[in-house]
RNA sequence: GGGCCGGUAGCUCAAUGGCAGAGCACUGCCCUUUUAAGGCAGGGGUUCUGGGUUCGAGUCCCAGCCGGCUCACCA
């Protein structure tokens, strides 16, 4: 912002003139009779006719958009509650007093008029006013009316203007407030008690992720800002609370993309007596109810495709290797080959072979098919030394078969080495009950029947140290007091969690996160010279 | 962090290495049913920053800043 800039000065100039007709330069309240979008509600169907036989008198307020002055009288848009309506100011009903005030008028200022309906020769509804107030002053000219503001930068620091100028942003954020309504409206019918747990943990445990490190002064002891709030709504579980969600943000200090940003908010819920197959189920029909209550339909289109809540797909994870594997890569792995772990670092290595490639073509100079590499095409699955076949067959498998996975489509089985607080299959210990839900490629879902033996526990915590040890930043640290409480009996669980970024996302057709987080994280401007 | 693309008036965008422009917005005048209102006249620029090449740089080169997309990491 430039206070020296000229418009700045000439709208406050303006202001001060506004002020010296007598008017409130900031007044405190202004009340109206209607919101426009009531307007339009209610009188939006009456004709011409109607409106002169009976007057209706409406007192509104509102943002001016456009203006199309004609001399000793003009037209303006409103724009208040996400609609906008016009509204006719001529100098014989106004008095020259609240003339002169809509001659000082800019774009972007704030006003209430008070007036009659009536319907303009072309058939807008239209308010005939007989009173302008003033409200507030916009001395900052809005962006340019036909293009608006595109420049995403300006729209994601200074969502304000992007909210005034881009309709489509409000309907957004309005379908978010909706979506988060209906999670909560279903889950408490299901009897689940919505609770709040720390956001600011001595441990920073429930996920794999870098946490953010904060101090507290008085303490004198660091804290990490929650990555997940599983533990802690166990330990809630363990203490009786046998049906428990929690919506909040969770914090990872990880790299931003369209899909990242490192706050976001998270739904997790756990439910006591229930596995990870009845968390399958209840999740289908979480989101079939969010579906219906915000879009009024199962199926929706997400950037190019049409996804339907209708009908869920389950693959386990070795399934979807074996189904989705890229034909250039060979013939692929059946779902016998799959079966001995190390296994999968052959299939890795002919996955490798043919990534980054274009399609083979016959070479007449050479008598045989040649593949060449694209430019900048996607790199080949670098395992570092050490990497678990458990590690390389999620790797793997997030390469091969995510980005197919665009109608929703319940992912299940999960290896051991990744899922340390998930409880093993009883017929096959290298793998978990544990299942993730992908849409439109995005994952979105992750849940499992709850690891509840503590011995059990503190041996997968020890597991996740060895990797500490050896640098991964993400892995577990060993929580104590969480080996405690299960110690006292955690009832067998399922617990979820899904992201709320990302099902918004969906649900209102975003591309990136950014899209549906009002104030997603950007480098600070530069201070002001 | 790597790769690619971008940054010009308040906004949306132009400008072969040769006078920095248009539309909207803004200012003045005209206009009492318009709607991307209209007509006439006008004001507004550190071309992201700093170097360099050149007679001459918005344009070419180097470095940096900021952003977008993408890859990696992650949810």
């Amino acid at each position: 912002m430039d206070e020296t800039d000229s418009l700045f000065q000439q709208r406050r100039k303006k202001l001060e003139d506004i002020a010296a007709l007598g008017y409130d330069a900031y007044p405190r309240k202004f009340d109206f009779t209607h919101t426009i979008p009531q307007i339009l509600a209610d009188f939006g169907h009456r004709s011409a006719e109607e409106l002169e036989a009976h007057r209706i008198a409406v007192r509104i307020a509102g943002r001016m958009m456009t203006v199309r002055p004609h001399g000793k009288a003009g037209f303006a848009h409103l724009a208040g509650g996400g609609a906008k309506l016009q509204v006719y100011i001529r100098l014989d009903a106004v008095g020259e007093r609240d003339f002169a005030l809509y001659k000082l008028l800019d774009l972007g200022d704030v006003i209430g008029v008070d007036g009659y309906l009536f319907r303009t020769r072309t058939g807008e509804l239209t308010v005939h006013a007989e009173h302008v107030h003033f409200l507030a002053k916009a001395l900052l000219p809005l962006p340019e009316k036909w293009h608006g503001l595109t420049d995403v930068e300006i729209r994601y620091r200074q969502r304000y203007v992007d909210l005034m100028v881009n309709p489509e942003v409000r309907v957004v954020f309005e379908r978010r407030s909706k979506i988060v309504r209906a999670i909560r409206q279903f889950l408490d019918a299901e009897g689940y008690l919505e609770v709040e747990t720390p956001m600011m943990q001595p441990l920073a445990g429930g996920a794999m992720a870098r946490p953010f490190v904060t101090h507290h002064n008085t303490l004198d002891i660091d804290l990490f800002l929650r990555i997940a709030p599983e533990l802690y709504l166990k330990r809630l579980t363990v203490g009786g609370l046998d049906r428990v969600y929690e919506i909040n943000r969770n914090f990872r200090n990880e790299g931003i993309s369209t899909q990242h940003n490192p706050e976001f908010t998270m739904l997790e819920f756990y439910q006591a007596y229930a596995d990870y197959h009845d968390m399958m189920a209840l999740t289908e029909r979480l989101l079939q109810h969010v579906a219906l209550e915000v879009l009024g339909s199962l199926e929706f289109d997400y950037v190019d495709e049409r996804i339907s809540f209708a009908e869920f797909h389950r693959y386990t994870m070795r399934e979807a290797l074996v189904k989705f594997w890229p034909p250039l890569a060979g013939t692929g792995p059946k779902l016998e080959n799959l079966a001995e772990p190390r296994a999968v670092f052959h299939w890795v290595d002919e996955f490798n072979k043919a990534v980054g490639y274009e399609t083979a073509k016959p070479n007449p100079l050479l008598g045989y098919d040649v593949v060449a590499p694209t430019e900048g095409g996607e790199k080949q699955i670098e395992l570092p030394s050490g990497t678990s076949p458990g590690e390389a067959l999620q790797i793997l498998f997030e390469r091969v078969a995510e980005r197919h996975l665009i109608q929703p489509t319940f992912i299940y089985e999960f290896p051991l080495e990744v899922s340390p607080l998930a409880k093993q299959k009883p017929d096959d210990p290298n793998y978990v009950e544990r299942f993730e839900l992908f849409v439109g490629g995005m994952e979105i879902a992750n849940a499992f029947s709850e690891l509840n033996d503590p011995k059990e526990q503190r041996n997968r915590f020890l597991y996740q140290q060895l990797l500490r040890d050896k640098g991964d930043l993400t892995a577990h640290a060993i929580d104590g007091d969480y080996i405690r409480a299960l110690s006292y009996g955690l009832p067998p669980t399922g617990g979820e969690g899904i992201g709320i970024d990302r099902l918004t996302m969906l649900l209102t057709g975003s591309r990136s996160i950014r899209d549906v987080i009002l104030f997603p994280l950007l480098r600070p401007e530069k201070p002001a010279q």
